[in-house]
DNA sequence: CGAAGGATTCTCT
DNA sequence: GAGAATCCTTCGT
């Protein structure tokens, strides 16, 4: 039995969050995978961020909640993100960019390598949008488990950072290393 | 109410 | 690896 995340572990900084939250399961429904790959996405100042500048609108205020909920938008008109708000009173949160399914199936067909795809197997839309995952009765995440990871945890030299993905509209920002995600890891975009 | 844009994906070279 | 497609949502007027 895995345990679920608590308020605690969201609220904490996004950083630490972000790297924390590789390994973890992702559980909706009868759908879950475990989380591969995350992005950083850092407050005011982070360009590449939809609240740069403290811009607070419709589509991003739950990014101004403290952690723990659920931040998702549609991009290109196609794919949809999901983020989750971390922190307690900052906008700042995580992009979800790739899962390992636990559905052999989706493995084999890696439906969920890449931030557009894993949305679409795992069937999250605008419905999904502010959803606690704290409190929620169909989204939530569990401390994973995978038995490919030694006692529940992933060494620290498996995780690596690099550099965000698709945003070089970003500048200077898009080069901070806040993409992490686990090495040799097939599921990583 | 209309114009603009995009935290991607796919396909082709 | 690079470039184009694509279309719904969002923001500004």
């Amino acid at each position: 039995m895995s345990e679920r995340l608590g308020r605690q572990f969201y609220t904490r900084d996004t950083l630490q969050v972000a790297k924390d939250l590789l390994g973890k399961k992702l559980v909706k429904g009868d759908k879950a995978g475990f989380i591969v790959e995350t992005e950083a996405y850092i407050g005011p100042q982070d360009k590449a961020a939809h609240f740069y500048q403290g811009k607070k609108t419709e589509r991003n205020k739950v990014a101004f909640k403290q952690g723990g909920f659920v931040y998702i938008y549609l991009c290109y008109g196609v794919h949809w993100m999901l983020n989750i708000t971390t922190d307690k009173e900052k906008p700042e949160c995580v992009l979800i960019r790739a899962l390992e399914p636990l559905d052999e199936k989706a493995k084999i067909e890696k439906e969920a390598s890449g931030p557009g795809k894993l949305t679409d197997w795992i069937g999250l839309n605008k419905d999904f949008y502010g959803e606690d995952l704290v409190e929620s009765e169909r989204l939530w995440l569990e401390k994973g488990k995978p038995a490919c990871r030694q006692a529940g945890q992933i060494k620290k030299d498996r995780i690596v950072s690099g550099p965000r993905i698709g945003i070089d509209y970003a500048e200077e920002w898009a080069e901070k290393p806040w993409r992490f995600y686990i090495k040799d890891n097939e599921f990583v975009s």
